[in-house]
DNA sequence: GCGATCGGGTGGAACGTTCCCACCCGACCG
DNA sequence: CGGTCGGGTGGGAACGTTCCACCCGATCGC
């Protein structure tokens, strides 16, 4: 050991197991033949030393990483926070390591590019991208650079791989679902596409597939989840709607909430759904009417996607689309 | 420009820019001197090529890192979702780059250990750790070689510095609640001290509150979460307690489930307590009664620690214990 | 019995940065 | 007017691994 307070390196490992740095490199990488005598030797000495090998000087020299870069928008809502779970979970089953960037409320774009690119500075072979917000252009400029594959948002760029669920399909069966129980005219939450591009897509397939079945819709546009309550005050004035379709669950909790604010029942009163199909609102505690997204399959399969570019054969860029499926709960009530 | 596909270094840029590496070294670092006029030659030069700066290198030749390693039991969870954001924003703001590594519900303790090594051989400069199952003799060991803060669960040992919520304050705080509005029997869910440290003690502090007061308690001990249906069902038979105390919100939750099975209504029948305080069952949509705790200081502390130890003045280890708030919700009824 | 093969081993050159030291030169000081 | 200072610059030695070329002796097929 070298006389200073740093940490043991290979060099000292071997010197005190009197072989070459060599074989102590050939112990721990697993890679060329070592004798079980040396072996052990080797790892004696280390255990003595407390020596932990630097996986960084170890990827700085082969030029590998063996690591996947995962950035998610905010780690801390259930939609991504089960996609960063799952993703690192069948990243660890396929040998490869995570670094995760996580935004939050407060991030904006320039911080989500940031962190982007920190997660690249860092040397990760691949990209793992979860959020609404970057847009299309900026992510092909850093895929030219590391391969990258999109989940839980649509992406059509050419260069770019991904995953998501299918918006239109999921918006369209959860109207049919609350035309189905009844209800002939809905309040429709709609954000704009500034907003949420998966949002708002799903959204219009509501309130388009509920005209296609002669239900009377009344739209509300770019809403944002802090001010909820005006749309809801103003759909009680009117009263007209028996239901309100919100864009997410999150959103239907808020909606709920200003209902009860003003004495209004759910169900019973007024029916409200949501959409993602999220812990723990599909408890049957609570019962939330919600169309269920995979996202366990999405991160499995958006990582499966990533490792397939990585490890060569793989064409530039391919979409995979995923469908849910509805999670009828008790929020949505039958009317006559 | 090599010939080959690998990515420009700073000796490309340099060769492009007409300086020396040590020139681009300067611009990217921000260490030491560099005239305007080199700074421009050089960033056009490493925009043309591509160029990305190799933070791995960087690091592996600078020994120092800039990187805090974050480990939490399971990130889709929103009390470990809320820690990993609140701590991965402060961290942030203080010009460090965080390193994730998350577990999932199937992960044990050997995973566990393994994550953390891997952020060690990663050369973080410090750890923050969230998991009440690592036991404390496995994270002092860690905590010789990389300095470590434990967050979210009470850890007395020497060398460990930790940030945590008093759960006998919350427990007894909480039986308070649940005693003030009549309840004279309650039935307290209380877990082994082997599922979960925090859990249990903040049973235990409730049902011993509760004795004190003179509430008659009915005890459930080591149960499970998946099996709460059995315990729900023995109460309804007996029929005595009017309350459930469950140990957390998720708990509080599968026991609303169990009793709804039954066709018993919250609260009017039976109430229920959770605790953590954790979205989205704070909204008041869903109002459950439950102890907040105060998650986004216990992050912000467990980083502004961490890195109190890294910059040198700090003690070998300190322990910091924040109280939380009663979060009153609907869920727990008075009884007359 | 002899070249080919193979398991086990060595030493040194990468990998892409940072950091230290040496150097130059113009400005300022006594 | 010589000496000192400091901004700007270049060269080379780290940093801790992996990987490659090479070496040695034992076993093998013929």
């Amino acid at each position: 050991m070298r006389g200073d307070g740093r940490p043991p390196t290979i060099i000292d490992v071997a010197a005190r197991a009197g072989v070459s740095k060599s074989m102590v490199s050939r112990v721990y990488s697993g890679r060329g033949s070592v004798s079980a005598d040396t072996r052990s030797k080797v790892l004696t000495a280390a255990a003595e030393l407390g020596y932990v090998r630097n996986a960084m000087a170890a990827s700085m020299s082969s030029t590998r990483t063996n690591t996947l870069g995962v950035f998610v928008r905010d780690a801390s809502t259930p939609f991504y926070g089960r996609l960063l779970v799952t993703m690192s979970e069948r990243a660890a089953e396929v040998g490869y390591r995570v670094v995760v960037a996580t935004g939050s409320g407060t991030f904006d774009l320039d911080d989500e590019l940031r962190a982007l690119d920190h997660l690249v500075e860092m040397q990760v072979e691949g990209l793992l991208v979860c959020s609404g917000l970057l847009s299309s252009s900026d992510l092909v400029i850093r895929a030219a650079r590391t391969p990258l594959v999109v989940a839980g948002r649509p992406e059509t760029a050419e260069t770019v791989t991904s995953v998501y669920c299918d918006e239109v399909h999921g918006g369209r069966s959860l109207a049919d679902h609350v035309a189905d129980l009844g209800h002939r005219r809905v309040t429709v939450l709609q954000p704009g596409e500034h907003q949420s591009l998966t949002m708002s897509s799903r959204a219009r397939a509501m309130a388009d597939r509920l005209l296609e079945l002669g239900v009377t819709v009344d739209p509300v546009r770019d809403v944002r989840i802090e001010d909820v309550q005006g749309p809801v005050d103003r759909l009680l004035e009117s009263g007209g709607s028996t239901a309100v379709m919100a864009p997410s669950d999150r959103d239907a909790l808020a909606v709920m909430a200003a209902l009860r604010r003003r004495g209004v029942r759910v169900p019973e009163d007024v029916s409200v759904s949501g959409y993602d199909g999220v812990a723990p609102l599909d408890s049957p505690a609570i019962g939330l009417t919600s169309w269920a997204q995979p996202l366990r399959e999405v991160g499995r399969r958006a990582v499966d996607a990533l490792l397939a570019r990585l490890d060569g054969g793989a064409p530039a860029a391919q979409h995979q689309v995923l469908l849910g499926t509805l999670q009828a709960g008790r929020t949505v009530a039958r009317v006559h």
